[in-house]
DNA sequence: GCGCTTTACAAACAAACGTTTGGTTGATAG
DNA sequence: CTATCAACCAAACGTTTGTTTGTAAAGCGC
């Protein structure tokens, strides 16, 4: 009979608290620019204390890099899901492109790295990332494979390159983006106004 | 009275050799990524060896990032040279993306990393990277504005989320590109397509 | 062939790296 | 009070890192 642990437990704070400023550090400088005796500095620890939290520098990268992507994945089908039934292909773009913002700017230390570095971490935490990459690049497919479908966007349009480019377009956000001068919704309207409307006059 | 050097100049050839294979170990590894020994290996060289042609590993990244910028500004200036005179901001727009895709898929090596990780570069190298990247995205901004200014784009579109909007499309090709499947000339129609007239029906 | 410069190597250096080990602390349960 | 256990530290480990040094070929003008 396993028993319940009622008080707080002060290990998965701390190990929240790791993966925070592992997520800050990896994004900012890189897998191999990020040293275990830098993270340990920024807890006010030593670096083998990180060793009784996580086993190695490449399970606590790639817990990270889980983290991260799944929270764009569970922020996107929020949105999406909080939309009325029957609503067009251009509302659904528009509501999967604010949930990736949203995910992408405020918990972009988790993303960032798996977007920027993938090529750079160790082999098996890219393996391991691509697995779940690929799963929510499908539910883009799916949606702008019915957006032309139904007619909504142009039969000559190559969907691959589409894909590519909005989701390039939504990542590199991530390289300009300062809280404060546009919100989120104002950055993802215009973004996919673009697209779908074009700027022309 | 300085000599001519007449006889090919077996210098400047390794030299490139080092930057070529430095450019592409950074691109693919990053800059901590990538170790000296690993570079004079691939040259069949030793990693000492390669301190006669540069002073340090951070002079080696500096060139390799400065060359890869240059090109781009030089290559995007000549197909927008190579225009008509009188010619419609979208064609300048579309020349320019051209010239930027060469340059970027081409010789990709030497700008990705400069793109992708210029916050994990040794900080002189990203201060000196800026100020070219500066210098470049300034064309760009002068582009759009005069489109917006003769009435081709919109009014109301916010160029600065435009510039980077393009930028990062064209950027993101980096990672998704292929040769051998869409020619050059044909992404860059359709990405400039995508934005000027837009993809619904 | 001789001197000079160019180019590369072998070997070593100190520093930094990820990781391991054994021990110390402080809270908690019986 | 005592035993236990989670949480951390101090110190060291073997490697790997960028870089330096002294030296040896190889090419070229004379």
């Amino acid at each position: 009979m396993t028993e319940i642990i009622k008080k707080n437990n002060p290990v998965k704070q701390t190990r929240t608290m790791i993966l925070d400023v592992s997520a800050k550090l990896f994004s900012q400088y890189g897998y191999n620019g990020t040293v275990i005796r830098d993270i340990a500095q920024a807890l006010n620890m030593k670096a083998g204390s990180l060793y009784y939290h996580f086993d190695s520098k490449e399970q606590l990268v790639l817990e990270v890099l889980t983290i991260g992507i799944e929270n764009i994945i569970d922020t996107v089908q929020r949105e999406v899901a909080a939309l009325p039934k029957n609503c067009s292909s251009k509302e659904i773009v528009q509501a999967a492109t604010k949930g990736h913002l949203l995910a992408l700017l405020e918990k972009g230390d988790y993303t960032s790295t798996s977007i920027r570095n993938l090529g750079q971490l160790p082999e098996p935490v890219q393996a391991e990332v691509l697995v779940i990459r690929d799963r929510y690049e499908d539910m883009w497919r799916k949606w702008l494979l019915d957006a032309q479908t139904n007619g909504e966007i142009k039969a000559n349009v190559n969907l691959k390159v589409l894909r590519l480019s909005i989701l390039g377009v939504l990542n590199r956000t991530l390289a300009w983006y300062k809280k404060g001068e546009l919100t989120i919704e104002e950055i993802a309207g215009m973004q996919i106004g673009y697209f779908w409307d074009g700027v022309s006059a």
